[in-house]
DNA sequence: ATGAGAGGTTAACACTGTTAAGTTAACAAT
DNA sequence: ATTGTTAACTTAACAGTGTTAACCTCTCAT
Protein backbone atom coordinates (compact mmCIF):
# COMPACT_ATOMS: atom_id res chain seq x y z
CA UNK A 1 0.00 0.00 0.00
CA UNK A 2 1.43 3.44 -1.07
CA UNK A 3 1.70 6.17 1.52
CA UNK A 4 -0.84 8.07 -0.25
CA UNK A 5 -3.45 4.99 0.41
CA UNK A 6 -2.57 4.66 4.21
CA UNK A 7 -2.63 8.21 4.63
CA UNK A 8 -6.55 8.08 3.48
CA UNK A 9 -6.90 4.58 5.46
CA UNK A 10 -5.84 6.05 9.03
CA UNK A 11 -7.89 9.59 8.18
CA UNK A 12 -11.00 7.55 7.67
CA UNK A 13 -10.34 5.24 10.54
CA UNK A 14 -9.81 8.82 12.82
CA UNK A 15 -12.57 10.07 11.09
CA UNK A 16 -14.89 6.86 12.15
CA UNK A 17 -13.65 6.84 15.44
CA UNK A 18 -12.97 10.24 17.12
CA UNK A 19 -14.87 12.19 14.36
CA UNK A 20 -14.31 15.41 12.38
CA UNK A 21 -12.98 17.72 14.72
CA UNK A 22 -10.03 15.33 15.91
CA UNK A 23 -8.83 14.95 12.58
CA UNK A 24 -5.73 16.82 12.67
CA UNK A 25 -2.51 16.69 10.52
CA UNK A 26 -0.69 15.68 13.02
CA UNK A 27 -2.78 13.16 14.72
CA UNK A 28 -2.60 11.54 10.99
CA UNK A 29 0.54 11.74 10.72
CA UNK A 30 1.08 9.64 13.84
CA UNK A 31 -1.55 7.49 13.41
CA UNK A 32 0.55 6.62 9.75
CA UNK A 33 3.61 6.67 11.28
CA UNK A 34 5.51 9.82 8.91
CA UNK A 35 6.22 13.04 10.26
CA UNK A 36 3.30 15.64 8.89
CA UNK A 37 4.89 17.41 6.04
CA UNK A 38 4.84 13.99 4.71
CA UNK A 39 0.93 14.11 4.30
CA UNK A 40 1.35 17.47 2.09
CA UNK A 41 3.61 15.27 -0.40
CA UNK A 42 0.85 13.41 -1.53
CA UNK A 43 -2.04 16.21 -0.74
CA UNK A 44 -1.86 20.25 -1.56
CA UNK A 45 -2.96 20.89 1.88
CA UNK A 46 -5.67 19.35 4.31
CA UNK A 47 -9.02 20.24 2.32
CA UNK A 48 -7.61 18.16 -0.43
CA UNK A 49 -7.38 15.61 2.10
CA UNK A 50 -11.02 16.29 3.27
CA UNK A 51 -12.14 16.16 -0.42
CA UNK A 52 -11.28 12.97 -1.20
CA UNK A 53 -12.69 11.58 2.21
CA UNK A 54 -15.37 12.94 0.61
CA UNK A 55 -15.16 11.33 -3.09
CA UNK A 56 -15.06 8.24 -1.04
CA UNK A 57 -17.74 9.10 1.29
CA UNK A 58 -19.91 10.63 -2.10
CA UNK A 59 -18.98 7.17 -3.69
CA UNK A 60 -20.32 5.02 -0.76
CA UNK A 61 -23.75 6.71 -0.75
CA UNK A 62 -24.68 6.25 -4.30
CA UNK A 63 -23.80 2.78 -4.32
CA UNK A 64 -26.00 2.32 -1.04
CA UNK A 65 -28.81 4.42 -2.80
CA UNK A 66 -27.55 1.77 -6.00
CA UNK A 67 -28.38 -1.42 -3.96
CA UNK A 68 -32.03 -0.73 -3.58
CA UNK A 69 -32.96 0.50 -7.17
CA UNK A 70 -35.12 -2.44 -8.34
CA UNK A 71 -36.98 -1.45 -11.69
CA UNK A 72 -38.97 -3.80 -11.02
CA UNK A 73 -41.16 -2.65 -7.73
CA UNK A 74 -43.34 0.31 -8.88
CA UNK A 75 -41.56 3.73 -8.58
CA UNK A 76 -43.43 4.58 -5.49
CA UNK A 77 -42.15 1.53 -3.96
CA UNK A 78 -38.60 2.33 -5.45
CA UNK A 79 -38.83 6.14 -4.20
CA UNK A 80 -39.68 4.94 -0.70
CA UNK A 81 -36.88 2.30 -1.16
CA UNK A 82 -34.03 4.96 -1.86
CA UNK A 83 -35.86 7.39 0.95
CA UNK A 84 -35.14 4.91 3.21
CA UNK A 85 -31.66 3.56 1.87
CA UNK A 86 -30.17 7.09 2.17
CA UNK A 87 -31.59 7.68 5.87
CA UNK A 88 -29.78 4.70 6.97
CA UNK A 89 -26.48 5.02 5.20
CA UNK A 90 -26.50 8.82 7.17
CA UNK A 91 -27.74 7.28 10.03
CA UNK A 92 -25.41 3.93 10.04
CA UNK A 93 -22.38 6.17 8.80
CA UNK A 94 -22.68 9.87 10.52
CA UNK A 95 -19.09 10.85 10.28
CA UNK A 96 -18.66 9.99 6.22
CA UNK A 97 -22.03 11.19 5.88
CA UNK A 98 -21.22 14.51 7.34
CA UNK A 99 -17.93 15.24 6.48
CA UNK A 100 -19.90 15.98 2.67
CA UNK A 101 -21.80 19.04 3.97
CA UNK A 102 -19.43 19.72 6.18
CA UNK A 103 -16.71 20.92 4.30
CA UNK A 104 -18.19 24.91 2.57
CA UNK A 105 -17.03 25.05 -1.17
CA UNK A 106 -16.69 28.43 -0.52
CA UNK A 107 -14.10 27.99 2.23
CA UNK A 108 -11.98 25.89 -0.40
CA UNK A 109 -12.28 27.94 -3.92
CA UNK A 110 -9.48 26.59 -4.91
CA UNK A 111 -10.91 23.55 -6.37
CA UNK A 112 -13.81 23.55 -8.90
CA UNK A 113 -17.21 23.73 -7.45
CA UNK A 114 -17.53 20.79 -9.95
CA UNK A 115 -15.97 18.53 -7.34
CA UNK A 116 -18.34 18.53 -4.97
CA UNK A 117 -20.77 17.79 -7.87
CA UNK A 118 -19.79 14.46 -7.98
CA UNK A 119 -22.98 13.81 -6.35
CA UNK A 120 -24.36 14.35 -9.00
CA UNK A 121 -24.94 10.72 -10.64
CA UNK A 122 -27.00 10.29 -7.50
CA UNK A 123 -29.30 12.89 -8.33
CA UNK A 124 -29.67 11.85 -11.92
CA UNK A 125 -30.46 8.59 -10.62
CA UNK A 126 -33.26 9.51 -8.45
CA UNK A 127 -34.28 11.86 -11.24
CA UNK A 128 -34.46 8.55 -13.83
CA UNK A 129 -36.97 7.32 -10.99
CA UNK A 130 -39.08 10.50 -10.44
CA UNK A 131 -39.69 10.71 -14.65
CA UNK A 132 -40.71 7.10 -14.50
CA UNK A 133 -43.33 8.54 -12.13
CA UNK A 134 -44.20 10.36 -14.41
CA UNK A 135 -43.95 8.85 -17.14
CA UNK A 136 -46.98 6.86 -15.86
CA UNK A 137 -48.85 9.82 -14.58
CA UNK A 138 -48.82 8.81 -11.00
CA UNK A 139 -46.39 11.46 -9.74
CA UNK A 140 -47.27 15.44 -10.28
CA UNK A 141 -44.00 16.58 -11.19
CA UNK A 142 -42.98 19.06 -13.98
CA UNK A 143 -38.47 19.23 -14.81
CA UNK A 144 -37.85 15.62 -12.66
CA UNK A 145 -33.96 16.43 -12.06
CA UNK A 146 -35.41 20.03 -10.01
CA UNK A 147 -37.96 17.52 -8.03
CA UNK A 148 -34.98 15.16 -7.36
CA UNK A 149 -32.91 18.27 -6.01
CA UNK A 150 -35.93 18.82 -3.44
CA UNK A 151 -36.74 15.29 -2.25
CA UNK A 152 -32.93 14.97 -1.47
CA UNK A 153 -33.06 18.38 0.32
CA UNK A 154 -35.99 17.06 2.07
CA UNK A 155 -34.05 14.02 3.24
CA UNK A 156 -30.73 15.59 3.92
CA UNK A 157 -32.87 18.04 6.03
CA UNK A 158 -34.49 15.01 8.13
CA UNK A 159 -30.66 13.71 8.93
CA UNK A 160 -29.48 16.48 9.42
CA UNK A 161 -31.93 17.22 12.75
CA UNK A 162 -30.90 13.77 13.63
CA UNK A 163 -27.68 14.27 13.49
CA UNK A 164 -27.23 17.06 14.88
CA UNK A 165 -28.91 16.26 17.97
CA UNK A 166 -31.71 18.96 17.47
CA UNK A 167 -34.83 16.49 17.91
CA UNK A 168 -36.84 17.31 20.39
CA UNK A 169 -36.17 14.58 23.71
CA UNK A 170 -40.48 14.31 23.57
CA UNK A 171 -40.16 12.93 20.08
CA UNK A 172 -38.92 9.03 19.33
CA UNK A 173 -36.80 9.19 16.44
CA UNK A 174 -38.18 6.37 14.53
CA UNK A 175 -41.69 8.27 14.94
CA UNK A 176 -39.96 10.83 13.02
CA UNK A 177 -38.18 9.66 10.35
CA UNK A 178 -41.24 7.49 9.87
CA UNK A 179 -43.92 10.75 9.83
CA UNK A 180 -40.79 12.33 7.67
CA UNK A 181 -40.70 9.61 5.31
CA UNK A 182 -44.44 10.12 5.00
CA UNK A 183 -45.16 13.59 4.34
CA UNK A 184 -42.16 13.51 2.08
CA UNK A 185 -43.04 11.20 -0.28
CA UNK A 186 -47.02 12.05 -0.23
CA UNK A 187 -45.64 15.27 -1.55
CA UNK A 188 -44.62 13.56 -4.32
CA UNK A 189 -48.19 11.91 -5.43
CA UNK A 190 -50.27 13.28 -7.46
CA UNK A 191 -53.46 14.89 -6.18
CA UNK A 192 -56.16 13.34 -8.54
CA UNK A 193 -59.10 15.01 -7.34
CA UNK A 194 -57.40 18.20 -8.46
CA UNK A 195 -56.58 16.65 -11.60
CA UNK B 1 -23.07 49.39 27.57
CA UNK B 2 -21.34 46.97 29.67
CA UNK B 3 -18.43 45.22 28.20
CA UNK B 4 -20.05 41.94 27.41
CA UNK B 5 -22.36 43.83 25.49
CA UNK B 6 -19.56 45.44 23.69
CA UNK B 7 -18.48 41.83 23.12
CA UNK B 8 -21.56 40.40 21.97
CA UNK B 9 -22.00 43.46 19.74
CA UNK B 10 -18.60 43.07 17.77
CA UNK B 11 -19.00 39.38 17.95
CA UNK B 12 -22.09 39.90 15.67
CA UNK B 13 -20.39 41.89 13.62
CA UNK B 14 -17.40 40.35 12.77
CA UNK B 15 -19.64 36.99 12.27
CA UNK B 16 -21.90 38.86 9.62
CA UNK B 17 -19.14 40.54 8.24
CA UNK B 18 -16.04 37.82 7.79
CA UNK B 19 -17.93 34.55 9.01
CA UNK B 20 -17.65 31.83 11.34
CA UNK B 21 -14.40 30.36 10.62
CA UNK B 22 -12.63 33.99 11.51
CA UNK B 23 -14.60 34.16 14.40
CA UNK B 24 -11.52 34.21 16.87
CA UNK B 25 -11.72 35.24 20.48
CA UNK B 26 -8.28 37.51 19.63
CA UNK B 27 -9.98 38.66 16.25
CA UNK B 28 -12.86 40.19 18.89
CA UNK B 29 -10.93 41.12 21.36
CA UNK B 30 -8.96 43.18 19.06
CA UNK B 31 -12.05 44.57 17.94
CA UNK B 32 -13.53 45.62 21.24
CA UNK B 33 -10.43 46.57 22.15
CA UNK B 34 -9.45 44.83 25.08
CA UNK B 35 -7.08 41.47 25.80
CA UNK B 36 -8.69 38.05 24.76
CA UNK B 37 -8.93 36.97 27.88
CA UNK B 38 -11.50 39.19 29.44
CA UNK B 39 -13.78 37.81 26.74
CA UNK B 40 -13.62 34.99 29.99
CA UNK B 41 -14.25 37.32 32.93
CA UNK B 42 -18.11 37.43 30.84
CA UNK B 43 -18.42 33.99 29.17
CA UNK B 44 -17.04 30.90 30.55
CA UNK B 45 -15.37 29.60 26.81
CA UNK B 46 -16.24 30.23 23.44
CA UNK B 47 -18.87 28.17 22.90
CA UNK B 48 -20.51 30.28 25.49
CA UNK B 49 -19.94 33.14 23.34
CA UNK B 50 -21.56 30.76 20.90
CA UNK B 51 -24.29 30.04 22.48
CA UNK B 52 -24.91 33.23 23.16
CA UNK B 53 -25.17 34.34 19.61
CA UNK B 54 -26.85 31.49 18.53
CA UNK B 55 -29.55 32.30 21.09
CA UNK B 56 -30.27 35.85 19.63
CA UNK B 57 -30.50 34.32 16.42
CA UNK B 58 -33.00 31.83 17.34
CA UNK B 59 -34.84 34.94 18.51
CA UNK B 60 -34.54 36.71 15.75
CA UNK B 61 -35.72 33.66 13.55
CA UNK B 62 -38.50 33.20 15.51
CA UNK B 63 -39.31 37.31 15.83
CA UNK B 64 -39.64 36.51 11.80
CA UNK B 65 -42.09 33.49 11.65
CA UNK B 66 -44.20 35.22 14.46
CA UNK B 67 -44.36 38.44 12.21
CA UNK B 68 -45.96 36.41 9.52
CA UNK B 69 -48.66 34.32 11.47
CA UNK B 70 -52.20 36.24 10.56
CA UNK B 71 -54.77 34.00 12.46
CA UNK B 72 -57.56 35.40 9.43
CA UNK B 73 -55.92 33.82 6.72
CA UNK B 74 -56.40 30.12 6.20
CA UNK B 75 -53.75 28.14 8.06
CA UNK B 76 -52.89 26.52 4.38
CA UNK B 77 -51.58 29.85 3.43
CA UNK B 78 -50.30 30.74 7.21
CA UNK B 79 -48.29 27.24 6.50
CA UNK B 80 -46.78 28.53 3.47
CA UNK B 81 -46.00 31.96 4.75
CA UNK B 82 -44.20 30.72 7.42
CA UNK B 83 -42.23 28.60 5.33
CA UNK B 84 -41.10 31.38 3.42
CA UNK B 85 -40.32 33.31 6.28
CA UNK B 86 -37.90 30.40 7.23
CA UNK B 87 -36.63 30.34 3.94
CA UNK B 88 -36.29 34.01 3.67
CA UNK B 89 -34.75 34.74 7.03
CA UNK B 90 -31.82 31.59 6.11
CA UNK B 91 -31.46 33.12 3.17
CA UNK B 92 -31.26 36.93 4.34
CA UNK B 93 -29.10 36.07 7.60
CA UNK B 94 -27.05 33.19 6.14
CA UNK B 95 -24.16 33.70 9.33
CA UNK B 96 -26.77 33.90 11.56
CA UNK B 97 -28.73 31.05 10.87
CA UNK B 98 -25.96 29.37 10.05
CA UNK B 99 -24.55 29.38 13.46
CA UNK B 100 -27.42 27.70 14.84
CA UNK B 101 -26.82 24.70 13.39
CA UNK B 102 -23.52 25.09 12.69
CA UNK B 103 -22.50 24.46 16.45
CA UNK B 104 -23.34 20.79 17.86
CA UNK B 105 -24.64 19.93 21.09
CA UNK B 106 -22.18 16.91 21.19
CA UNK B 107 -18.93 19.13 20.81
CA UNK B 108 -20.00 20.98 23.84
CA UNK B 109 -21.49 18.62 26.79
CA UNK B 110 -21.26 21.34 29.45
CA UNK B 111 -24.10 22.54 28.27
CA UNK B 112 -27.51 21.20 28.56
CA UNK B 113 -29.55 20.02 25.88
CA UNK B 114 -31.79 22.40 27.02
CA UNK B 115 -30.13 25.35 25.54
CA UNK B 116 -30.49 23.95 22.12
CA UNK B 117 -34.08 23.55 22.56
CA UNK B 118 -34.49 27.20 23.01
CA UNK B 119 -36.05 27.04 19.52
CA UNK B 120 -38.71 24.61 20.49
CA UNK B 121 -41.36 27.39 21.24
CA UNK B 122 -40.66 28.55 17.16
CA UNK B 123 -41.86 24.61 16.79
CA UNK B 124 -44.88 24.75 19.28
CA UNK B 125 -46.09 27.79 16.96
CA UNK B 126 -45.69 25.46 14.00
CA UNK B 127 -47.48 22.51 16.07
CA UNK B 128 -50.23 24.75 16.73
CA UNK B 129 -50.70 26.01 13.28
CA UNK B 130 -50.74 22.74 12.15
CA UNK B 131 -53.15 21.43 14.70
CA UNK B 132 -55.66 24.32 13.59
CA UNK B 133 -55.44 22.64 9.93
CA UNK B 134 -56.46 19.09 11.63
CA UNK B 135 -59.33 20.62 13.42
CA UNK B 136 -60.53 22.10 10.12
CA UNK B 137 -59.63 18.21 8.74
CA UNK B 138 -57.58 20.55 6.05
CA UNK B 139 -54.80 18.64 6.96
CA UNK B 140 -53.77 15.03 7.11
CA UNK B 141 -52.13 14.26 10.24
CA UNK B 142 -51.47 12.75 13.61
CA UNK B 143 -49.60 14.20 15.94
CA UNK B 144 -48.93 18.04 15.50
CA UNK B 145 -45.75 18.26 17.57
CA UNK B 146 -43.62 15.57 15.01
CA UNK B 147 -44.99 17.45 12.27
CA UNK B 148 -44.17 20.49 13.34
CA UNK B 149 -40.60 18.95 13.53
CA UNK B 150 -40.62 16.66 9.81
CA UNK B 151 -41.55 20.09 8.47
CA UNK B 152 -39.05 22.20 10.10
CA UNK B 153 -36.38 19.59 8.94
CA UNK B 154 -37.71 19.34 5.54
CA UNK B 155 -37.29 23.62 5.33
CA UNK B 156 -33.60 23.31 7.34
CA UNK B 157 -32.49 20.84 3.98
CA UNK B 158 -33.97 23.13 1.66
CA UNK B 159 -31.91 26.15 3.03
CA UNK B 160 -29.14 23.91 3.77
CA UNK B 161 -28.47 22.83 0.49
CA UNK B 162 -28.36 26.68 -0.71
CA UNK B 163 -26.30 27.71 1.86
CA UNK B 164 -23.88 24.67 1.45
CA UNK B 165 -23.79 26.00 -2.24
CA UNK B 166 -24.44 22.38 -3.07
CA UNK B 167 -27.09 23.06 -5.66
CA UNK B 168 -26.57 22.37 -9.09
CA UNK B 169 -25.53 25.19 -11.11
CA UNK B 170 -28.18 23.79 -13.97
CA UNK B 171 -31.04 24.57 -11.19
CA UNK B 172 -32.38 28.24 -10.58
CA UNK B 173 -32.46 28.97 -7.10
CA UNK B 174 -35.74 30.45 -7.19
CA UNK B 175 -37.25 27.94 -8.96
CA UNK B 176 -36.04 24.72 -6.59
CA UNK B 177 -37.62 26.93 -3.69
CA UNK B 178 -40.75 26.90 -5.14
CA UNK B 179 -40.71 23.25 -5.98
CA UNK B 180 -39.72 22.55 -2.71
CA UNK B 181 -42.39 24.83 -1.07
CA UNK B 182 -44.46 23.25 -3.20
CA UNK B 183 -43.44 19.81 -2.36
CA UNK B 184 -43.21 19.98 0.88
CA UNK B 185 -46.37 22.03 1.65
CA UNK B 186 -48.91 19.25 -0.24
CA UNK B 187 -47.17 16.65 1.66
CA UNK B 188 -49.33 17.96 4.69
CA UNK B 189 -52.11 18.75 2.79
CA UNK B 190 -55.01 15.72 3.31
CA UNK B 191 -55.93 13.75 0.19
CA UNK B 192 -59.56 13.68 0.24
CA UNK B 193 -59.53 10.63 -2.45
CA UNK B 194 -57.87 8.52 0.54
CA UNK B 195 -60.52 9.50 2.93
C1' DA C 1 -4.97 53.32 56.28
C1' DT C 2 -5.84 48.76 55.13
C1' DG C 3 -7.96 44.73 53.12
C1' DA C 4 -10.90 42.95 49.65
C1' DG C 5 -12.54 42.46 45.47
C1' DA C 6 -13.66 43.90 40.62
C1' DG C 7 -11.81 44.32 36.25
C1' DG C 8 -8.44 44.06 33.66
C1' DT C 9 -3.47 42.54 31.83
C1' DT C 10 0.87 39.64 30.26
C1' DA C 11 3.00 35.37 29.52
C1' DA C 12 2.64 30.93 28.62
C1' DC C 13 0.92 26.10 27.19
C1' DA C 14 -0.61 22.99 23.98
C1' DC C 15 -2.59 22.76 20.02
C1' DT C 16 -3.59 23.86 14.75
C1' DG C 17 -2.28 24.18 9.28
C1' DT C 18 1.51 25.17 6.48
C1' DT C 19 6.19 26.34 4.43
C1' DA C 20 11.23 26.52 3.80
C1' DA C 21 15.11 24.24 4.20
C1' DG C 22 17.71 20.25 4.93
C1' DT C 23 18.65 15.17 4.80
C1' DT C 24 19.02 10.67 2.90
C1' DA C 25 18.92 7.10 -0.30
C1' DA C 26 18.44 5.32 -5.04
C1' DC C 27 19.66 5.52 -9.59
C1' DA C 28 21.62 7.20 -14.24
C1' DA C 29 25.39 9.06 -16.84
C1' DT C 30 30.02 10.02 -17.59
C1' DA D 1 33.75 4.75 -9.61
C1' DT D 2 32.42 9.14 -9.04
C1' DT D 3 29.50 12.38 -10.04
C1' DG D 4 24.58 14.74 -10.62
C1' DT D 5 19.77 14.38 -10.11
C1' DT D 6 15.69 13.29 -8.29
C1' DA D 7 12.32 11.34 -5.05
C1' DA D 8 10.90 10.77 -0.49
C1' DC D 9 11.07 12.20 3.69
C1' DT D 10 12.33 15.06 8.10
C1' DT D 11 13.29 19.08 11.27
C1' DA D 12 12.51 23.66 12.49
C1' DA D 13 9.88 27.32 12.27
C1' DC D 14 5.86 30.75 11.55
C1' DA D 15 1.54 32.42 12.48
C1' DG D 16 -2.52 31.40 14.26
C1' DT D 17 -5.94 29.02 17.68
C1' DG D 18 -8.49 28.35 22.67
C1' DT D 19 -7.40 28.58 27.34
C1' DT D 20 -5.16 29.09 32.08
C1' DA D 21 -2.26 30.96 35.81
C1' DA D 22 -0.37 34.65 37.62
C1' DC D 23 -0.14 39.34 38.18
C1' DC D 24 -1.45 44.29 38.39
C1' DT D 25 -4.29 48.31 39.59
C1' DC D 26 -7.86 50.82 40.97
C1' DT D 27 -12.07 51.52 43.91
C1' DC D 28 -14.41 51.27 48.00
C1' DA D 29 -16.00 49.75 52.70
C1' DT D 30 -14.35 49.01 57.19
Amino acid sequence: MSLREEILEVSKELLIKEGFSKLSMRRIAERADVSATSIYLYFKNKDDLLLALIEESIENLKASLMEVVDASKGFLMQLEDMARAYIEYALNHPQEYEIIYMVRPEEMPKYPKEKFMNIRSGYELLADIIREGHDQEQIDVEDALINAYTLWAQLHGVVSVILNKRLDTRIPQQQFIEQALENIIRGFVMQKTQA
